[in-house]
RNA sequence: GGCGCCGUGGCCGAGUGGCUAGGCAGAGGCCUGCAAAGCCUCGCACACCAGUUCGAUUCUGGUCGGCGCCUCCA
């Protein structure tokens, strides 16, 4: 099994099963309904741990919840506690309608304060960070190998508007002083405050899977400064950290990226009521994961109609698929988590129920296996439309098939007899 | 200014130094009372220009174009 690594960029081989796969992926910040992009790394988490599982592996998924930031004081002021909560409750019912289960650990920022403090503490004992009027900076200069992971050159970076309380501008806050409209902060040996951006993500990984664990995902935007900046963190201690990268493509609306800065959003609420959790899926398993992925009528329609087809399978008869099929579908996924691969190698597994419901069961989408019963009612009439073709009297038998079909099924004539199946 | 990703047939989208990706949409046919579903058949694809090579969509360099990030965006 490999996957694609930011750090080093190529594909790192995950040691054999039934090895541990400890992986984290960094979540949303919470302070309004999580939009569909949202979702993917949320998405490719479960599925990753999914595979490895039955591949059987001993995966355990962090995905963290960051209810303590900037954005949070600003869209409720005086309870911003309150909104993060609520939020976070959004989050969980948004998910949870994708029908994929939750992760095994769903850390929240507020929630390791007196661990953030400790880390912090640690390092302004070496020589990577240091208090500055309440506020608390890592020295990036103090760290040589700051800048792997995004390729980003510190001296190059763009000019920040100064800030008198950095030694140097390119020094980020592990610990911000308290400002008078944040209504929600914690105690700290440098006073009242809150922790910055960075921090939270190196203390919760590390607090649940340890100080070097395999994979840790998130949106490409969270290369940098994000990731490096917990990166730099974590190594600054001497902890190994994460080993394998995964940065999942975003997700493009009208050409440019979707994002709440840019009001091109749509929410995972949205997207699931207006296209079925099922073909949001297989829309998000139509492109590789790395790559970044348009959100449109036309690549969704063009998913609704794969789930069609995917549910048409279990409506014909049984015949099983050439030998071998399957390594071609474990192949895929084993390199990369190749998802566009292993779909058309499920095309290729036909009318082979038991492959094709194996392989749909690992993105969560068994349910596309079940074939709908009819209610009493419109099999009655279906009988009558059988009776009136016996007949030969089609006019009435073409009566009845509308009759059907404004009940929402659809009748189809089959060798031995007739089949319903919802429109 | 710096860093990174990407350009494949009407659309989506894998992949490979020479051997059919796949799906969606479309055209024709078989089947059907008519349909639907299914099955069969079809379409000069790899941004552009050089180079390496017996041979490049695949490697190298450049050009053009799209996208993302640059200290609180998944």
């Amino acid at each position: 099994m490999q996957l694609y690594d930011t750090l080093t960029r190529g594909k790192q081989e995950l040691p054999p099963p039934p090895a541990p796969v400890r992986m984290y992926f960094c979540g949303p910040t919470v302070y309004q309904r999580a939009h569909i992009g949202n979702a993917r790394p949320y998405i490719l988490g479960m599925w990753l741990r999914s595979w490895l599982r039955s591949r059987g592996y001993d995966v355990t998924l962090v995905h963290n919840i960051t209810d303590i930031n900037d954005r949070i004081y600003e869209a409720a002021p005086g309870a911003s506690a309150e909104l993060a909560a609520r939020a976070t409750q959004w989050y969980l019912e948004d998910t949870d309608l994708l029908g994929l289960g939750r992760p095994d650990a769903l850390p929240k920022a507020s929630e390791v304060v007196p661990q953030i403090v400790r880390f912090i503490s640690d390092l302004i004992e070496g020589v990577h960070a240091y208090e500055s009027e309440g506020d608390v900076y890592f020295r990036v200069a103090s760290f040589p190998e700051y800048g792997r992971l995004s390729g980003q050159r510190p001296d190059q970076v763009e000019e920040q508007g100064p800030n008198a309380r950095k030694d140097d501008p390119r020094d980020f806050a592990l610990w911000k002083a308290n400002k008078p409209d944040e209504d929600t902060w914690w105690d700290s040996p440098w006073g009242r405050g809150r922790p910055g951006w960075h921090i939270e993500c190196s203390v919760m990984a590390e607090e649940l899977l340890g100080p070097a664990f395999e994979i840790h995902g998130g949106g490409l935007d969270l290369v940098f400064p994000h990731h490096e900046n917990e990166l730099a963190q974590s190594r600054a201690l001497g902890h190994d950290f994460a080993q394998i990268w995964t940065h999942n493509g975003l997700l493009r609306f009208t050409g440019s990226k979707m994002s709440k800065s840019e009001g091109n959003v749509v929410t995972i609420r949205d997207a699931i009521e207006r296209w079925g959790r099922e073909t949001v899926l297989v829309f998000f398993l139509t492109a590789h994961w790395s790559k970044p992925i348009d959100f449109s009528d036309e690549t969704l329609v063009s998913a609704a109609a794969r789930v069609d087809g995917f549910r048409e399978v279990f409506r014909g008869p049984f015949q099983a698929a050439p030998a071998r099929a399957w390594e071609g579908f474990e192949a895929a996924l084993d390199d990369d988590f190749n998802t566009p691969d292993a779909l058309a190698v499920m095309h290729g597994f036909g009318r082979d129920h038991e492959l094709l419901r194996r392989a749909l069961d690992v993105f969560g989408l068994a349910s596309l296996a079940e074939t709908a019963e009819a209610p009493s009612e419109i099999v009655e009439l279906a009988k009558q439309r059988q009776e009136a073709r016996a007949a030969r009297d089609f006019d009435e038998a073409d009566r009845l098939r509308t009759k059907i079909e404004a009940a929402g099924w659809e009748a189809r004539d089959v060798a031995d007899g007739f089949q319903l199946v919802p429109r």
